[in-house]
RNA sequence: GGCCCGUUGGUCAAAAGGUUAAGACACCGCCCUUUCACGGCGGUAAUAUGGGUUCGAUUCCCGUACGGGUCACCA
């Protein structure tokens, strides 16, 4: 058995096989993500593998510990990986800088087979451009037509050389692609692309054909942006006589409706949400309707966690055109997500945030936390809203008037002056109590409840906006801060 | 510029020849209410465009416009 026969005889089959391939670079794009989750989903709806490959070979752009952000990003998805750098199988190595030498021997074979020739023309010959006249320069040239024996007796010579695809001048190339269709080109319009460099290193495109194919890859989903190399791919699948894989394009994630998501231009990644206090479950859930829709009885359910996306995911369901990018939604969602969590699960999310703003030891967080889990999108909105616990801040005696409540400066001084005895005589401080005592007193002084509620809650807030009303605000605060409070509002409207 | 792909409300999208063209976000209004919110109810808003094919086109075909992708010894 030769080498070649060796790789062949340990790939697997008679299961679907899928692989992400991301590059390190220190980050997931948010279309990165949806391409991972894609792919992951299609391995376990087909019960299948999913392959976890590193692409470093572009050395210029290695980034330190970028190769972990990967493994971590992963696993906090959950978008776990049968076969990887980490936890080996059968077809590795699976980092592409370490198969390097693979690609040189069947760069090599494909000469052999007809479908790629030797070429010895120097990158300068060809490096002008079409100019002015906005022509595309094909590379052509006398080696495609070398006798393959010449050829190779000036590589033993030492002469430098790349390989390059052998592409037929002549006739058409069709291929599928599992959303888009057939897709077909003139072979005139494709040009012999280098595979094998003069270094010796595959270039992009060449390397993830013999990868995809030596790790048995059924289904190949990337980004649309490898629409127009896909024929080439056919040819070379074709040329070394492997089975072609099922191609899955995806359409990309948008920030407008012209441009792409780009974390140059200050779109989030996949990190940066996660710091923003998104939820990954509403990260996934949200970026894997995006782009694709369930159909049937699930086309108006938003709502799914992985393994239920796991069951009914679907390529047909995937969107040719490309889709925008809506924070708004997102936040919603995210927003819907807080609130179907467990008080604890909350708590256990909202407490380092409310920490960073809430030092007061006398604070009870789980009761903060309970009031404002139904009342803020994203974790980091939580300062914002309960900074004024802390301290209270400096605000305009304006927050007094309002009209729905029938709030003037001057009754709500009278409201705050007749709710400071009652205040300080109440025995039991609860929210319960707190409320039949002041409703009483409003009862008592013939005015709308809000009459007195509403300035007692400007002047414990000092705010026009709370997690919770003026009773549950002061049985969070306590007696003694809300009535410091209250008498500070009552000095504020002396004035 | 050549080639390829796409186009349903502001956004995500359903409807795979016959529907009053779903649903969700956002927006607006009303109700609830101890603020804001939550919740409930309702509303505004779309098949890019011109031709075909058909008894009938969002759906099929062609053109146009607009948008995207690609045309490296980068991935």
């Amino acid at each position: 058995m030769d080498f070649f026969e060796q790789m062949e005889a340990r790939i697997p089959h008679g299961e679907v096989r899928t692989r992400f391939a991301p590059s390190p670079t220190g980050y997931m794009h948010v279309g990165n993500l949806r391409t991972a989750l894609y792919t992951w989903l299609i391995a376990r709806r087909h019960h299948g593998k999913f392959i976890l490959r590193i692409e470093d070979t572009d050395q210029g752009r290695l980034v330190e510990g970028a190769v972990d952000v990967i493994y971590k990003t992963m696993a906090e998805c959950g978008l776990t990986h049968d076969e990887g750098p980490d936890v080996g199988g059968p077809v590795g190595p699976y980092v592409q800088s370490e198969r390097r030498d693979l690609f040189g021997k069947y760069a090599k074979l494909l000469c052999e087979k007809g479908g790629a020739y030797y070429c010895f023309c120097q990158k300068s010959d060809e490096e002008e451009s079409g100019g002015e006249t906005g022509e595309i320069k094909k590379h052509v040239c006398a080696c495609r037509d070398l006798p393959l024996e010449e050829a190779k007796k000036r590589v033993e010579a030492g002469e430098p050389f790349v390989i390059r695809q052998r592409i037929p001048h002549e006739g058409t190339t069709t291929f599928h692609d599992a959303s888009f269709g057939d897709i077909t080109v003139e072979n005139k319009e494709l040009e012999d692309q280098v595979l094998l460099k003069s270094d010796g290193l595959p270039t992009y495109n060449f390397a993830n054909v013999v990868d995809d194919h030596l790790m048995g890859i059924t289904h190949v989903v990337r980004g649309s942006e490898y629409l127009s190399s896909a024929p080439k791919y056919n040819l070379l699948y074709e040329a070394f006589g492997w089975e072609i894989p099922t191609y899955v394009h995806c359409s990309p994630v948008m920030r407008d409706a012209q441009h792409k998501m780009s974390k140059r231009h200050g779109d989030p990644s996949y990190e940066d949400l996660i710091r923003e206090g998104y939820l990954t479950e509403a990260v996934l859930n949200y970026v894997a309707l995006l782009g694709w829709s369930p159909k049937g009885e699930n086309a108006e359910r938003e709502f799914y966690t992985l393994s239920e996306l796991a069951e009914i995911f679907d390529i047909s369901g995937i969107s040719k055109s490309p889709a925008v990018f809506d924070i708004n939604k997102l936040r919603w969602m995210n927003a819907e997500y807080m609130k179907k969590l467990s008080p604890e699960a909350f708590f256990a999310k909202a407490e380092p945030v409310l920490k960073t703003v809430i030092t007061n030891p006398a604070i009870d967080l789980r009761a903060v936390a309970a009031l404002v889990q139904t009342r803020c999108e994203i974790l980091s909105d939580l300062p914002e809203r309960v900074d004024f616990i802390d301290k209270l801040p400096e605000y305009s005696t304006e927050l007094y008037v309002h009209k729905k409540s029938k709030t003037t400066l001057e009754n709500s001084l009278s409201s705050l002056q007749a709710v400071l005895p009652v205040l300080e005589g109440l025995e039991t401080w609860t929210n319960e109590s707190l409320y039949d005592a002041l409703v009483a007193l409003a009862a008592k002084l013939e005015v709308k409840n809000s009459v007195v509620l509403w300035p007692l809650r400007v002047a414990v807030s000092g705010k026009a906006s709370t997690p919770g009303g003026a009773t549950e605000l002061c049985a969070l605060l306590g007696k003694e801060e809300s009535i410091a409070r209250v008498k500070a509002g009552i000095a504020l409207l002396q004035k």
